[in-house]
DNA sequence: ACCTGAACACCGTTCAAGT
DNA sequence: ACCTGAACACCGTTCAAGT
């Protein structure tokens, strides 16, 4: 006798399925499949498919905390936000899907206002998490599409230029915005 | 006897429905009942569902070219591709979910480097579509989010900030990363 | 050239029923 | 409380066949 699932292992399941096959291949039925019940048994932890990856996005999202403890700076909150979407195939189109519930997507703002302070700032957090996240979700599309085989260029110099326009936008928008760095 | 079909009149047809319904509701049926035609016959116009909906983008990002012409500032290029996402359902999605096929979604970088001037901007113009298809994603997300009741506060207010922001943003970024405004 | 008919292999979700 | 069984109303796509 197995025990009972909890919504942790559900998404801790999800997320590893998400790693290894990507969210076209993440289903309500290969999930139920991975923990060893029917597809039906899920709709009694989770309302439905939606806030499943709600749960799934905040889950990313907060990866990315422990890089970005308190008292680090707004480019380094940014860098380790754009790593925790950067770590988990589609991580990028999953938070930035699930931005409407409140979970997930609004959590990228929220790790921007903290590490801005908090006071007044709630304009810049928002445009930094706007930038993030379109970077993040164009840096995995295309990754994507080299790996369905069409792409030209060699993997090692896409992966620095999308590191250099990422340091150039958020380098742009902290000063910018007129960011006190701390 | 009707005339054959042709992919322009396809493509229109699912932006129409891309309007009325959504994203979630633009199937392969829907689309081939709507034209009068059997879903399989789609499939003699079309390669796929995916491409159809990078041709659905791409005349999205073109519908900017009116507004945006050659000569104008790369404020007013932004803010006319920000317009085309926004005025379309699921503008935004549609067109990032795209980028990866070169239609639609590269097509916003390519409208900021034509902006630009287009020597030597490569950097700025990716930058700029990050930001642009990244903040329009959270709009529309928002958008949706209130549609679906979950949501507070007056939507004049709610559109007004996001208006504040990407200007705020597209102002930072033009600035920071040092182009020649003309 | 352009379209229909019929099928294949799937989806998310509901709900009564079991334990 | 937690899960199964069976069903409902869908999907995208393929392919032989019609005209």
């Amino acid at each position: 006798m197995r025990p009972p699932l909890d919504l942790e292992h559900i998404v801790t399941r999800a997320l590893a399925l998400l790693d290894a096959y990507g969210l076209a291949s993440l289903t309500m039925r290969s999930l139920a499949d991975d923990l060893g019940i029917r597809p039906s048994a899920l709709y009694w932890h989770v309302e439905n498919k939606q806030t499943l990856l709600a749960a799934v996005a905040d889950r990313i999202v907060s990866s990315a905390s422990a890089s970005a403890e308190l008292g680090v700076g707004v480019g380094a909150a940014a860098r380790a936000v754009r790593a925790a979407l950067l770590a988990h195939r589609d991580g990028a189109e999953v938070v930035l899907s699930s931005a409407a519930l409140g979970l997930g997507g609004l959590g990228v703002a929220e790790r921007m206002r903290d590490a801005l302070g908090g006071d007044g700032q709630e304009l810049a957090a928002q445009v930094l998490a706007q930038f993030v996240l379109g970077h993040a979700s164009l840096v995995q599309q295309r990754i994507q599409a080299a790996t369905l085989g069409a792409y030209d260029a060699d993997p090692d110099a896409v992966a620095h230029e999308f590191d250099e326009q990422f340091d150039a936008g958020i380098d742009a928008l902290t000063r910018g915005l007129a960011i006190t760095a701390r």
